[in-house]
Formats: structure tokens, C-alpha cells, sequence
DNA sequence: TCCAACCCTG
DNA sequence: CAGGGTTGGA
């Protein structure tokens, strides 16, 4: 889901996820997980934007991620490790502009303000998609839910399920 | 003062 | 990822 959408709000979530009892908890720890996932996500991005000054890059219109650049394998990686489905083309768009983003911040000296991410993250926020309906449909793969479904892994799941 | 994001760490 | 401290806007 996070390559549709980086922000998704608590009523988004309960959507997309019918079959999970919402609750205080659940809801926090789906919310901090996106967090998580952004964080891993703009650390990528920044690491690469870097490497790519580094490199001698001047036009940051160079700076477009496909599917066999590097970054792209990392955050495949982290986000459809069993390669459970295609990554949308919307993604990639995203992702480059994020990394031309940082690519000028950092170029232009921004990172000395200790906030300069904040503008980065303002124009990445508004980029979301809407999900394909499908990801909410009671027919979708059982395998993809389970993957994304909080109640089916971490200690409590594994306690539930009499693993530990 | 509160709460939602963010940052930093394990 | 989860915890816990920090932050900035309502």
C-alpha cells in the first residue's frame, strides 16, 4: 500500500483494512508503522541524492529511478520483499521527484537548517494515489492480505497463534 | 496544555 | 519495526 500512498490517514487505513477491528492500539501501530516506512524511505532518498553530488550530478533531472536502479531494488527490498505484485509506475514518479528534491535541498545548502526536510516531505505528502480497489476486496489474495494484516505477526500474533 | 508527527535508538 | 523522548501547531 505504501506505494500508492506515504500518508495515509487513520480513516483510509479502516478502509482499506475491513477485516481488522480497529481500536487505540491498532490504529497508533499502523499509523507509526507508515511512519517507519516513510523514514525508511527518505533515508534512501537522501543517502542517494548525496552519492549522486557526490558523483558529479548537476542536473537533478538526471536523477530518475527505474526499475533497475539500485534504489529501486532497496525499497523493493523493504516494501514487496516476496515480490507479492507489481509496483504501480505512480511510485516511481514519486520516488524520482523525491529524489530530485533532496538532490536541490542539499545542493543548495538547506540541510544546514536543521528543518529542512519539512518542505521536502510537504510536496511528497501531496503526491499520494488513491488505491486500486482491489487491495480492499474480500477476494484478494489471501497471502498479500496477511502480509499487511497487524494481527497476524509480532509478539501477539505469535502468542495468539501458541508459537512462543 | 495536547496530540500528532518527527527524531533517535535498539 | 517498536519505544520513548522531542517538537511545533491547535
Amino acid at each position: 500500500m505504501f506505494f500508492f500512498t506515504r500518508y495515509p490517514s487513520s480513516n483510509l487505513l479502516k478502509a482499506y483494512f475491513p477485516d481488522v477491528q480497529f481500536n487505540r492500539c491498532i490504529t497508533s501501530q499502523m499509523i507509526k508503522w507508515f511512519s517507519n516506512f516513510r523514514e525508511f524511505y527518505y533515508i534512501q532518498m537522501e543517502k542517494s541524492a548525496r552519492q549522486a553530488i557526490s558523483d558529479g550530478v548537476t542536473n537533478p533531472k538526471m536523477l530518475v529511478i527505474l526499475r533497475d536502479s539500485e534504489l529501486f531494488r532497496a525499497l523493493n527490498m523493504h516494501y514487496n520483499k516476496g515480490n507479492d505484485f507489481e509496483v504501480p509506475d505512480c511510485f516511481l514518479e514519486v520516488a524520482s521527484l523525491t529524489l530530485q528534491e533532496f538532490f536541490r535541498a542539499v545542493s543548495a545548502g538547506k540541510d544546514s537548517d536543521p528543518s529542512w526536510k519539512k518542505p521536502i516531505y510537504k510536496i511528497i505528502s501531496k503526491l499520494d494515489s488513491d488505491i486500486p480497489e482491489i487491495f480492499k476486496s474480500p477476494s484478494y489474495p489471501q497471502e498479500l492480505l496477511r502480509n499487511e494484516d497487524p494481527t497476524e505477526r509480532g509478539a501477539a500474533g505469535q502468542g495468539f497463534l501458541g508459537l512462543s
